[in-house]
DNA sequence: CATGGCTTGTGAAGAATTTCACAAGAACGC
DNA sequence: GCGTTCTTGTGAAATTCTTCACAAGCCATG
């Protein structure tokens, strides 16, 4: 019998890291597959997802034993295995808050449909965009958001909003029932210990890169 | 005399959270010289960054000494220091390659040119978009990038084109002389070591959040 | 000008993460 | 069946990053 599908229930925790690289992974396998390939070692797996071998191997080893001494990892089976780590097993349904350039852009990105993200609910404040639809999503009141909420029961909500109004609109997401947050908006959100924030800064981003060009050209040691 | 600004100019390698945290201090520092604060302490600035004092003291030690003892730090001073540290205190330019829906929104983000970031050019290869103006930047044909780029200089590139092409354009960018690239595409980049990379992926921070998500209801040991 | 309350800057300790290195298992050829 | 080659899984070591804790400095007040 094939290595059935080791339940993913670590009872250590595990480093943010450690989950973002298996996203990685998960990307370079899909690849893998479309190339046709059956079987992948930690180093290839490794050198196309940009780190190393041994960090793979040790990656993967919290969460169970997934490859063949000799062989390598099934592609097909790993992909499951971290899907099923993941969370992306099921659909998750999302809430976009702040139907502006980045929301719109958003609603109708596939790399999010494509994982099981399903967007169910764009909101806006301003009168004049609700009721328009986005990529067959019709944009709908803040008003409304707390009603929908209790009845659609979203999992994570997508902030697209000025940074002056997100702190605001997180308490009123939080205070919906909903326990994941995406922030877009510049500005660091404070919330119950109960939700989960991840913050995409791209100014700050950006940043990092003037950093890395400034000391590069100041002789920096490459480490 | 008041403390002249430090030049930033540490031997060691510093990691790169830290570059992010000085970043994020920015932001909050800003927002409190809008507040008319003329003086801030670890402790503030920790809280409204999401870190601790501890954090902040260790990571601004690494280029220097900006605070008073019993007083704290001068908003303004320290503005003008971490400015100075990240290469804020010059304009970046910025080609923007491939003018699709997150391109498009990212051209005007004002987020971008208040910290300097300025985007002389946008490339797209769909012949039908090259000529149009995006917030006043007009769309340029793929074929001009080497020869625009070897008179323009430009600083940065950011991708904004589909996975499977973000390869092939970031080694025409890099052949073209640009030595930082900001990637949007879900695509691990690889590039000589004197380019610097930073990619930005949507789908890998909601992963993140289903991982959280499935963890919690799990029963995961909160740290 | 002495005292008390604050706050920085920083070595040292502690914790977390990554890398090393190797035993053990699997496949293949002969 | 046996040796060779390949590759995983994992303790242990090394490295990196964060937190602790406190001496030393600054300011206000009396
Ligand atoms: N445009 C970009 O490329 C970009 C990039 C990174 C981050 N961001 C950040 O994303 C956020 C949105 O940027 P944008 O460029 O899409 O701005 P935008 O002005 O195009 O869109 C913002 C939208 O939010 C709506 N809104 C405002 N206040 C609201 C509230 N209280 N409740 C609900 N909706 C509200 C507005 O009506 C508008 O439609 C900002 O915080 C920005 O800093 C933007
Ligand atoms: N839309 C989103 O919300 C979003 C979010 C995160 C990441 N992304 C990523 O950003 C990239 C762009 O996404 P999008 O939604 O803007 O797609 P899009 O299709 O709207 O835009 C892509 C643009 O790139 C141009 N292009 C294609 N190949 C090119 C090439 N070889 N050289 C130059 N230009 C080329 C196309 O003409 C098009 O204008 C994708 O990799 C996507 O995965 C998009």
């Amino acid at each position: 019998m094939p290595n059935t599908p080791a339940l993913p229930s670590p009872e250590k925790h595990i480093a943010e890291s450690t989950v973002r690289r298996l996203s990685l992974y998960l990307r370079v396998l899909d690849q893998a597959a479309a190339r046709g390939l059956q079987t992948i070692s930690s180093v290839v797996l490794a050198e196309e997802g940009g780190t190393t071998s041994a960090q793979v191997r040790k990656d993967l080893s919290f969460f169970g034993s997934f490859g063949k001494r000799g062989r390598g990892y099934d592609v097909a089976e790993l992909v499951t295995a971290l899907q099923d780590i993941l969370g992306l097993g099921r659909e998750w349904k999302v809430y976009i808050v702040g139907a502006g350039k980045i929301g719109s852009a958003l609603v109708s990105y596939r790399g999010f449909s494509q994982r099981g993200f399903r967007v169910v609910g764009i909101y806006d404040n301003n009168p004049q965009m609700v009721g328009r639809m986005l990529d067959g999503v019709g944009i709908r009141s803040m008003a409304q958001l707390e009603h929908d909420a209790a009845r659609e029961l979203p999992d994570i909500a997508v902030l697209t909003v000025p940074a002056e109004h997100a702190q605001a609109v997180a308490d009123r997401v939080v205070a919906a029932g909903i326990r994941a947050i995406m922030n877009f908006a510049p500005a660091p959100l404070h919330v119950p210990p109960s939700v989960t924030v991840k913050s995409v800064n791209m100014a700050l981003e950006l940043e990092g890169l003037a950093y890395a060009l400034v000391r590069r050209d100041a002789g920096e040691p490459p480490r």
